[in-house]
DNA sequence: ACCTCCGGGACTCCCCGTTAGT
DNA sequence: ACTAACGGGGAGTCCCGGAGGT
């Protein structure tokens, strides 16, 4: 492993994905340049080889942890046909993916945080919701059902889902591992496919009600 | 410059209160005691007065923060029958408290931090959570209708409902104002009180879905 | 001793006593209140039944430092003739003055402190200045010399009497007891009655120096 | 934010010298880290990179205050002849000096509190003082007199000069701006020089009296 | 890329003057 | 007159982000 040219742009990607996990382990503000660095057995001194200030490494290490959580999404939401959405949900509120911040969702992790930091940060929120919310959407899909103003329906069934998720997963990580945590887990896994079942099929009901 | 009859007590309350609001505001982590001092026009060396540590007042604010949020949650849930969970749900999912997070849901506003924090600081949240979902769940009631594990489902409807509410909050907030900020909380808000609809009524479907 | 009325006076003025040696011992600010009522037995707590505040505590004590200074001065200037001036002089820069803040001169105790104390101060100070300067300059008296302006001349010659003695003793005690210290007692002990001794006789020649 | 090159060095003299004149000003003990540290546009938080302890500051802005006033003090007096003592006195008793403690003699501004302190501090005045007893002493020189003991007797006088100096400026800042001030600081102007005449002249009668 | 260090600012501790209640 | 405690504020310590210099 010389240090070749190649070497620079490498620590550079190597600290982005240590930040990006640390992040979601303790926060954006929970970790220290000089700690991050060690996990590279780096001295923090070296830090401003490869970043102007930390903002800059927040927001390119936001980026990649979004990123990588949409992707995972998306992957295992598409695999075949309905039954990906309960093979999502069930990796989704599992309880390794519960225990395991550093690896697992960044809008779980870091949205109660987003909420209190910059509009750019927020804005990178945003767009990756968007696109989350695009692919559950699709997911979902108009397809199946019969088609009644199908794209909006299963747009707004994927919020309601996306929702759930996010504040089933925070709930369970918030409270700590105990038998309301992996009651949160279970349950929100079992009922949430009733959210798209009620969406698609009887229609005519909810919207007596809600008026 | 002398200090008022009004006595420690009184600072005391004051002092968890502001917390509570800052907490709420801007992370437990965000406000330094200085300021927290400030904001009742005192100096910093007076806080050691009223608290071991910081951490007791964390302990304290919390707790204060969370038992404020569940008695009004509750006191919007029970004012006469059934619509009252519409009455709250509008309430938590409207765009002002979306915005006021000093005095809003202290759930939504710290369970992303409380993942973070100690065991102590996760039984708070823990205890308070099994409380709204115990009020939420008797708001969802099994009364109206066949009993058929009335208890067990509506609790279950309760901790779907409360993972959509917390998670819709925080997508909103995380994603700043914004036309999906507004989408989240719309949708969410028209698309929740299906949940409870399709537990209590055409419970046959359900559990054939489960199965 | 019972608890009369006349016990409140008393320990009123056992703590301006006792105020006044701990003030010329480590200067105004150079006690609290906590350690002054430890020395007559007593809690800090009871010290505004004979005080409104510090600051009054502090003008009385002064203003006993100053005049007991006084009082003593004038006693041992005043016992015979002449010669009087001298065993004042040997009693001022002796050694056990030096050391002895506690129950020694008032003004060469705290004149360096006065001048960053308020008006009121300054002016308790100036007072007692003034009534020490008048004693002294009767004590170096016009009587002995030919009559040539004669109480004009005393009082400027008492003035550079007493500079030399504040300046003296404070000097002393800011080398700490050392050779250097107990020098400048000796030689300007020595010296200063030069000082009359020019003004009385060989007026002339100053005369003719100053012009 | 961010620090220039100019580094410590620079820093740590500039805080040596705004300690020592708000040392001189208002007393060793008379101005906090916290205030001084923001004279310089820092934060007390900064203080402990260029010294140990408030101590340590204390040593050195002692030994720059008084080395600073010993070279002023020579510099006036050394710039030809004898006449040099009376532009040095004229200097010291002004009203200039007297308002302006910030800049002035260090013994004079700060020889009460030298007796309070430690025996390290006893001794920078010590050793400072006896620099400037042997300046004044060379000042006051044997040269214009008849060779008799002159060391000695210049000595002597020197001690007996600077003892007025600092008493009678000592005195005019401890009674306020007042007539009695501004008669300390002309009278003793006047009449300071006399102790040289005396000694250098008629030493006969001194060597009698002292006898 | 390292080491060193600066300045910021937080937390904690402790003492002071002052006040209230016993 | 004491006990207790309040509020002010200084000192000391630590760690963080950031900026040189080797």
């Amino acid at each position: 492993m010389g240090h070749s040219k190649a070497s620079k742009a490498n620590t550079h990607a190597r600290l982005v994905e240590a930040a990006a996990a640390r992040f979601k382990e303790r926060g954006v503000d929970g970790i220290s340049l000089s700690d991050l660095m060690k996990e590279l057995e780096l001295t923090h001194g070296g830090f401003y080889r490869h970043f102007d200030s930390r903002d800059e490494l927040v927001t390119e290490a936001l980026e990649l942890a979004l990123t990588q959580t949409g992707q995972a999404m998306r992957e295992r939401l598409f695999d075949g046909g309905r039954s990906n959405l309960a093979a999502f949900v069930d990796f989704y509120l599992d309880e390794a993916h519960r225990d395991q911040r550093a690896t697992g969702c960044a809008v779980a992790a870091l949205a109660g945080d987003a909420a209190r930091k910059s509009a750019d940060v927020q804005a990178q929120f945003r767009e990756q919701i968007e696109r989350n919310l695009e692919a559950l959407s699709e997911a979902l899909g108009p397809g199946s059902g019969p088609a009644s103003g199908s794209a909006e329906e299963s747009r707004a069934t994927a919020l309601l889902v996306l929702s759930a998720l996010y504040g089933a997963l925070t709930m369970a990580r918030a409270v700590g591992d105990s038998p309301l945590s992996r009651e949160v887990l279970r349950t929100v896994r079992k009922r949430i496919t009733t959210l798209g079942a009620a969406v698609k099929k009887p229609r005519r009901r909810s919207k007596v009600k809600r008026s």
